[in-house]
DNA sequence: TTCCTTTTACGAACATAATCGTATATTGCC
DNA sequence: GGCAATATACGATTATGTTCGTAAAAGGAA
């Protein structure tokens, strides 16, 4: 059987795919850079995380040149999704708009942000 | 110093908390009864998990008799903001709005969870 | 060519989570 | 009391994730 596995990106992974989303594409070296930012870690330790990613299908590589080049392989739409869905049945108790309530709760959005929601429930009333 | 430690549950604890959180407490016993209806694992899997629990301070204890009473000691609402700000920073570059968006847009909401939701909007409009 | 830098590859170490087997203690029942 | 059932305690194992050290290959500059 040819199941399609279900990819879980750790949270160390979704660092580098945020960093990848951003840039459409980038080298160890860049992703690295970006990271370095927020987080302190060896340069093999990001390169190393990147091949697992790799090996795992979590993103694409070209290695046509000595220094790879790396893409998603994975969207951030699907991810978020995916995420969500997991997050809604582990505290939610499968229960969407109870989460749409704790973010939108803990959280004053702007007034763009409140004409987007806005839009989206009254194409749900109809 | 007494640095308050921010306690992160697994994803097996958070299972165990969801029942604790229904229950409002239970036996190890009672935990593993409706675990087994998601999950199959021994009892004593169950019961070291909780045991590491309640060492991580997430549950309570009475051990007053042999068999011993647990509580939550963290509350699910406390724990679901936890989760979701980790979540927003983790793949909606801090947009509460977008997890929202992506939360409604992947479920169609009930007429009751429309009215809910608008309710709050309200609230933040004004 | 020779040397320094950059890059990949890869194994090892370490931490944490999850699972279970076994030992020990307590309880209720015959 | 003696036995079976049930509870906790605890160590061992396995799996996974994270980090790094080191080696080897490739490139560029003197």
């Amino acid at each position: 059987m040819n199941t399609i596995k279900v990819l879980k990106p750790t949270d160390s992974e979704l660092e580098i795919l945020q960093v990848l989303w951003i840039k459409g594409e980038a080298t160890v070296r860049e992703v690295h850079e970006d990271l370095m930012q927020t987080k302190d870690c060896g340069y093999t330790t990001t390169l190393k995380l990147m091949q697992i990613m790799f090996e795992k299908g979590l993103v694409l590589r070209d290695d046509t040149n000595r220094t790879h080049i790396y893409k998603p392989n994975v969207t951030r739409e699907k991810t978020q999704k995916q995420l969500v869905d997991k997050m809604v049945n582990a505290v939610f108790s499968g229960s969407h708009s109870q989460l749409v309530m704790q973010a939108l709760g803990s959280h004053t959005p702007s007034s763009k942000e409140l004409l987007e929601i806005q839009q989206l429930l009254d194409r749900y009333k109809k």
